[in-house]
RNA sequence: GGCGGCAUAGCCAAGUGGUAAGGCAUGGGUCUGCAACACCCUUAUCACCGGUUCGAGUCCGGUUGCCGCCUCCA
């Protein structure tokens, strides 16, 4: 069975078939480094991050991509306020960026381009638009000539004299027709810009992922993705513009990722309730965050609350006790023959099960449910009185190769406890055996105090860090 | 005005023709010295109306409600 991806482009999904055999090149738009990320931004990133994940565990190559838009009016603007260079405030909030995704198990992309670094190409690239009649000069500015593009709209499936009639579009005098949008903006005073056939200026938002994209991973690629809103006019303009230039399909399949919204409403400076993933991680597990938004198909909308997270934290606590336990139980299993077959043949389906919804469009809320059902087998199977390792191995295994790939590990680095409290521990264990349940209670109420959540099963007392 | 999405149990959420996954929460039971973990059981006919079909949450038409894009935006 293939990878289906739902293709904005035909609004359906689709057999993922490669450009190139087992090599997949991949552009995901990055963010504006102009602030900190909020859990909007960190949806796509987590997303796709997702996807590739998946792609590679299916056995594909993948080349990823994902800019970073390090000037622009929102820079600038952010530069004014705070009295600051352009340059030193993108450092400094991409330096965050990765802070916060990393932390959130996103994978750095094999190249994260700036566009600040493709000045010289972007210029190239507008200079071709002008030259083959897309694009025209104007007071400084440069713009692309929308209407000469046949194929304007086929992604946001808009046609252009729709789109004229109710849009709030700006009309300038520089431009020659109002949907016409702009490739180069002259620079005003003092501002930051660069040399161009021009004057001084900067690129326009959409021209620089065309350039980067072509750049980094050539004319055609095979998955271009993003938020939704981007969609128009973004993603339609990068294809007017990169199809004008190359005479090529510039993305055979587009991604979009649906919405974050709080408390249902929508994110929004106007209401102030923005939630930056640098401040709610110092009160969250990252993974919980993560788990959280893949618990959501990514094209639908996710409604962000406190109450939803907390059920999050329940349900993700479920599967890492899971694990736990099966760690726990490891200690003490043994080489048994017995029934082993039945029990890995059932984790076996239950990965077959993670594989196909995954390879279907990528819906990693049913992958949540496998595991789920993986939790549930194991538990189960602990439920035996004798153990078999090869059992054991087999559920972690597989509970490592699919929180794997959705990038929500339950390992978790093997911890020891200090003498004082191993001590204590052996304490307790003495005084059960003694059945002096006083003692033993006391010091698991000081366990607890400590964090420290104390279990007793048949093959002894297990502890977990709880809260 | 144009384009599009959504409406499934108390909450969250899968499910694109064949008698409604999963999680959280609730109630009951088992296990436990007690507890925790866990296991078992328990809770829906899918916004409404009409149609197509042997059969529809799932397709078609309509109604209602909510939301997004068309302007910077993940």
């Amino acid at each position: 069975m293939s990878i289906q991806i739902f293709n904005t482009l035909s609004r359906q999904k689709e057999e993922f078939i490669p450009l190139e055999e087992g090599k997949v090149k991949m552009y995901v738009c990055g963010p504006t480094v102009y602030n900190y990320i909020h859990i909007g931004n960190a949806r796509p990133v987590i997303v796709y991050d997702t996807v590739r994940r998946h792609l590679e565990y299916r056995g594909y190559d993948v080349k990823y991509v994902s800019n970073f838009t390090d000037v622009d009016d929102k820079l600038i603007k952010a530069a004014n306020e705070l009295g600051q260079e352009v340059p030193e405030i993108a450092e400094r909030f991409i330096a965050a960026y990765f802070e916060d995704t990393k932390a959130l198990g996103c994978a750095e992309a094999d190249v994260h381009p700036r566009v600040t670094d493709h000045m010289v190409q972007i210029i190239e690239f507008i200079e071709a638009l002008i030259e083959k009649g897309y694009a025209y000069e104007s007071q400084g500015d440069v713009y692309y000539r929308t209407r000469k593009f046949a194929g304007y709209g086929k992604l946001s499936h808009q046609s252009v004299d729709e789109l004229k009639v109710g849009a709030r579009i700006e009309t300038g005098d520089k431009k020659e027709d109002e949907l016409d949008f702009v490739l180069w903006k002259t620079a005003k005073p003092k501002e930051i810009s660069w040399d161009s056939p021009w004057g001084k200026g900067r690129p326009g938002w959409h021209i620089e992922c065309s350039v980067m994209a072509r750049e980094h991973l050539g004319d055609t690629i095979d998955i271009h993705a993003g938020g939704q809103d981007l969609t128009f006019p973004h993603h339609e303009n990068e294809i007017a513009q990169s199809e004008a230039f190359t005479g090529k399909p510039f993305a055979r399949y587009w991604m979009h990722n649906g919405y974050i919204n709080i408390d249902n409403e929508k994110m929004s400076k106007s209401l102030n309730n923005f939630v930056l993933v640098n401040d709610i991680l110092k009160e969250m597990d990252p993974q919980v965050l993560r788990f959280f938004m893949l618990s959501v198909h990514y094209r639908h909308p996710i409604n962000y609350s406190q109450q939803l997270v907390e059920d999050a934290v329940a349900g993700l606590e479920r599967l890492r006790t899971a694990y736990g336990n099966l760690k726990h139980r490891l200690g003490t299993s043994a080489d048994l023959g017995d029934h082993s077959d039945i029990w890995i043949h059932k984790i076996e389906a239950i990965k077959t099960a993670f594989i196909e919804t995954m390879d279907d469009d990528f819906n990693t809320a049913n992958a949540i449910s496998s595991l789920f059902d993986l939790s549930r087998l194991s538990n189960t199977y602990l439920l035996e009185k004798q153990t078999a390792t090869i059992v054991l191995e087999t559920f972690i295994a597989v509970f490592d190769e699919l929180a794997g790939v959705l990038g929500v590990p339950f390992s978790q680095q093997e911890e020891l406890l200090d003498e004082e409290v191993e001590a204590l521990m052996a304490e307790r264990i003495r005084a059960r055996k003694n059945r002096d349940f006083a003692r033993a209670d006391e010091i698991r109420d000081l366990f607890k105090e400590k964090k420290i959540i104390l279990e007793d099963t048949a093959q002894g007392t297990r502890w977990k860090r709880g809260q």
